[in-house]
DNA sequence: TTAACATATGAACAACTGATCAAATGAAGA
DNA sequence: TCTTCATTTGATCAGTTGTTCATATGTTAA
């Protein structure tokens, strides 16, 4: 099944690259992370609990947000499984989940640097 | 200058992930290269170039999108000097730019796959 | 039990994003 | 020149996102 018969330029090219290119559901999976860390405020909630486990309030100081933002946000990483949490008494301290996002980050922030 | 004095849990550990934080212009930028990459049809389309060269056309028909919706996607990318193009004739061929994140798709890849 | 505190939740809203369509370039051949 | 084709551009719009605020949990200590 063609979709391309009367445009394109190369059909042979095509379905070469078409046939290299990952199942649909793992390029869903990698946007989901890189889109996890695509807010500016989320990555550097991240890059705090790459250096630690820290508490809500305290990742809310570090990050300079409000508790209840800060909170939005690590729902949505804990969804994700980036990131998880521990209670003690009153206070939940969140940490890194996922070693693979870990050390992507680091590889990405390596980059930046050059 | 404190932020925290009042709310803070623990000011000392705040201090130190403070310390610990890259630059806000670092964030910055990783945080765009990730939001770069984190729509989907835009990474099917860096991954299409992952594997080598393409026209417009070619990479629409690869992607199952528009010529003008991929060519909007494009311009994104090679403003982020992602991507870059040469032309041949009426034909504009687009590739990858940046090997940092050529690598940083091919990791994420084959942590996605486990 | 009550008060105080840490965190979570839901609704609301402005800001942003990606797709679509129509129209404009710009290069090659007739 | 004119036509065709590959690509780009700009406007528009629906859908999504992140923040804020008010409120609700749930835990601890009194």
């Amino acid at each position: 099944m063609d979709t391309c018969d009367l445009k394109c330029i190369n059909g042979t090219k095509v379905k070469a690259t078409v046939g290299s290119l990952p199942p649909t559901e793992d390029i869903t999976h990698m946007a989901e992370i890189f889109k996890a860390l695509s807010d500016p405020s989320r990555l550097k909630i991240v890059l705090a609990l790459l250096n630690r486990e820290h508490c809500v309030c305290d990742i809310a100081a570090i990050c300079g947000q409000t508790d209840s933002a800060v909170s939005h946000q690590l729902r949505l990483l804990r969804t994700l499984k980036i990131v998880k949490n521990r209670r003690d008494g009153k206070i939940i301290y969140y940490s890194i989940d996922d070693d693979h996002v870990a050390s992507l980050i680091r590889m990405s922030l390596h980059h930046v640097r050059h």
